[in-house]
DNA sequence: GAATGAGCTTGATCAAGGTCAAGACTAAGA
DNA sequence: TCTTAGTCTTGACCTTGATCAAGCTCATTC
């Protein structure tokens, strides 16, 4: 549910995991850690929610489904991000893991007693509450007013802040399918998108799920809609 | 930035219209009244965020535009809703009043000192903040995956369940652009659909800025995708 | 190493919704 | 009452991206 997306929150994140013993374990207390194999399901919608969690290592995608079947994915969430924090009642989506993942598991009640108590604990959380939102906002206009070749571009360009790079390409764990779901397109649109980002020189892709960034520049042009020509 | 438009959240808002000294001036300390005409700005993208606000009185659309002028309209904030809210560094996005408005205004370090001591205001601080998220995904679905049509659905039930019925109608202060930049469409969709609508009695528009909704139920299917023939 | 199948790419076609353009309606003001 | 300007509606046409349909690639299994 709440995923970090933007510079700042990576940012955040990172120092995070270089001081892991300061901020990671103790904000939240003492969690269980729960490993995922690929589409194996974390929560789903309906859900009572008794727990939230923090990625250690994977990737999962959170989404929400109309009853035809129509997906849209609400977050991919990286190492470092918490999802499934729910304020009352049930889940309202449902968190699948992409590749295989590590998540620590906190009750959430856990929570909600020390966040009354502990400053630090509730500075925390409001953190990661306005994280979310500010990345839901950014997901809104992306939606609502781009074109597929500006929504690549932007997926692309957050991709490569919130990931490392593995020398000099970003892992791209999720299929077309995800991402297209994600971004409000077809799988086909997305795939003639890289293969049209290829070709105009913007990123090469070595494989299926690697990208080089190759003019990062003009991508970020592209992402921010400045560049009309983007067929 | 954080308005409330779910069913719970308009709930909430309700009752706290009901004991208003409790709950409304209680909580945040004692703010500074703000009148605003129509088309006048709250606050602009960019600006510090020194204070944030509550709806006493009209509507404002908050949005973020890209520098070539395409708009998304983050969120209609109506009486009870707050907005502005930011964690830190400057304003995410662009308030403008639809109608005449007028707003409470609160310092921001007014609510940071108090939130570390009392819980009723972190609690109705993460309420919010919980609410604004909720809504902000349900948005995402709609903007990512429905038809022009659904879109329309899913506006006027949302719109049918946070206003008050003026004798069978809705009041639609804001205009045909401010709906497509809401709903990612053109004027010309909107108008197109409200014709559409009215044609086949899910709706009656006495007048541009008034909907009567003539068949809530199958409207409400709409907007959930279960009408598959909406044109 | 052939067979299978899942995911990816590419092509051809189609339709939803955008764009451009002309009118209609409404409200405000002269 | 007539004018004017802004908003809304409607029509005609066009573009973007979806859909349908083959192939292709690569990994897995026999």
């Amino acid at each position: 549910m709440l995923a970090m997306h933007s510079a700042a929150e990576s940012k955040a994140r990172r120092t995070n995991e270089a001081n892991s013993k300061e901020e990671t374990e103790a904000p939240f207390g003492l969690g269980v850690v729960l490993r995922l194999k690929p589409n194996e399901t974390l929560f789903s919608e309906g859900d009572a929610a008794a727990s939230f969690y923090q990625i250690k290592e994977g990737v999962i995608r959170s989404f929400r489904m109309m009853i035809d079947g129509r997906r849209q994915i609400i977050s991919f969430s990286q190492p470092g991000d918490y999802l499934g924090l729910e304020w009352e009642g049930d889940r309202a989506m449902t968190a699948e893991a992409i590749i295989d993942t590590a998540v620590v598991s906190y009750p959430r009640r856990h929570l909600e007693g020390r966040a009354t108590a502990d400053v630090r604990v509730q500075n925390r959380m409001m953190a990661v509450l306005f994280g979310g939102l500010h990345n839901a906002q950014e997901h809104l206009v992306m939606l609502g007013r781009q074109t597929a070749m500006e929504k690549l571009g932007w997926f692309l360009v957050r991709l490569a802040r919130s990931s490392r790079m593995n020398n000099g390409a970003l892992a791209l764990p999720m299929n077309r399918t995800d991402i297209a779901d994600y971004l409000g397109l077809s799988m086909e649109t997305v795939s003639r998108g890289f293969s049209l980002l290829t070709r105009e020189g913007y990123i090469a892709l070595p494989d299926a799920h690697q990208v080089c960034i190759r003019n990062f520049k003009r991508l970020d042009a592209l992402a921010r809609g400045e560049v009309p020509t983007a067929h």
